[in-house]
DNA sequence: GGTATGTCAATTGTATACAGTTTCAATGAG
DNA sequence: CTCATTGAAACTGTATACAATTGACATACC
């Protein structure tokens, strides 16, 4: 096995097929309903067929892919319907991170959550559209921080890629507004109301929803 | 290979494998911080290492053990903040089951809920503290039903199991006085009150939670 | 002509073999 | 006596080989 291809050695080759073929899979490279063929993923991975089977078991138990047994692996396509139920679940979700933010944070989470917002309100402003994404995942981030609570986190974390994922075909650029929004959820973290910032979460990703969905 | 121990053929054995091994963290045959070592389990349940590879890996995703790369598995050790941390979501989402139930559920499902709920007072009341718990699973997987959304009631069914193991030590039978908070979202999920029903979805997660913890 | 059946290719499920790391203990030096 | 070194054992990570099942297509039968 002459210079594989993806990451570098020792950290399994299964974590760097995992990431390697959700990226994949999310970027639209793979399309719903396509079969994913293990040899063939092996082939083209350059890797042989075990790393590749873990790989995708992971990502069926994650959402990304469906396997049936003696099957194979396919992956998964999502309905209208299954897209708003993630939905609903992150809106609670997110709702949570933010009321324990404001139960939880501290002084020093709060001055980072107040850099990163006035950065991304910046950068908004500046137009400076490619480095929005990467802030507000940060923005996200710090919030959960503050939450402190890593299974929310984590949880929160692949339901949002799942989320971009499903309904990437209708993204239109929201990016821009959305950093008054979070700077009405840092306000209310400021203040300690949990209740405000739950609900000022729980309207960012509504409104986020509306952006995507269209109604 | 002659006549595999655990279930039967052609259900892949790393399902089986998935199972059995879970129950037997969960039941506390394997006690926290265990280190699982593939080969051992393999002789153990008579099967090869792969099988063994793949479950202990979606345990890790589920949560149930740890895996550090080239230092292999062991059985996650849960905190009495991180058990906190899992309860907190699952309050938070038992909620969203409870509101979804009571604006979606259609009469049938209705009707099944009070049937089990009445099963379940019954059982109650003539002591028969055997058919609780599967009563209990049945009441919460019918309000799952009704609320339509698989991925959360998923999501649900292996963070109950997870808070049931954490607290394994602590609980005290209170199984038989749920039945009455049961009731009480049955009654919101009639009135199709998404509110009422939210909230005493909520109390009744906060009543388990106090007899757990005992607090 | 339509349905049942048999065979074959494709693909997954499982086992075994080997290579590379990590761990642990014994040994030796300071 | 403590600490670093080194060697071997244990274990994981990966590859390859084989067995078993599925699905499709062709063929035979009613």
């Amino acid at each position: 096995m002459p210079e594989p291809k993806l990451g570098r050695r020792h950290q399994p080759l299964a974590a760097a097929v995992l990431t390697s073929l959700r990226d994949a899979i999310v970027s639209g490279i793979y399309s719903p309903g396509q079969r994913l063929v293990e040899e063939d993923l092996a082939l083209e991975l350059e890797v042989s067929r075990g790393p590749i089977r873990e790989a995708l078991h992971l990502l069926a138990v994650e959402g990304f892919v469906e396997i049936e047994p003696r099957r194979g692996a396919k992956v998964s396509v999502f309905t209208r319907k299954q897209a708003d139920d993630l939905f609903v679940m992150r809106l609670t979700l997110e709702g949570l991170v933010a009321r324990l933010a404001a139960e939880r944070r501290t002084e020093d989470q709060l001055r980072t959550l107040r850099e990163v917002c006035d950065e991304g309100l910046a950068a908004a402003e500046a137009q400076r559209t490619e480095d929005l994404p990467s802030l507000n995942t940060g923005f996200h981030e710090a919030l959960a921080d503050a939450a402190d609570n890593t299974l929310l986190a984590e949880q929160l974390s692949t339901m949002s890629t799942m989320i971009q994922w499903a309904y990437a075909k209708r993204i239109r650029e929201r990016l821009g507004d959305s950093w008054n929004e979070h700077r009405a959820i840092v306000d209310a973290v400021a203040a300690r109301d949990a209740v405000a910032a739950e609900a000022a979460a729980q309207r960012h990703v509504q409104n986020a929803w509306v952006a995507y969905v269209g109604n």
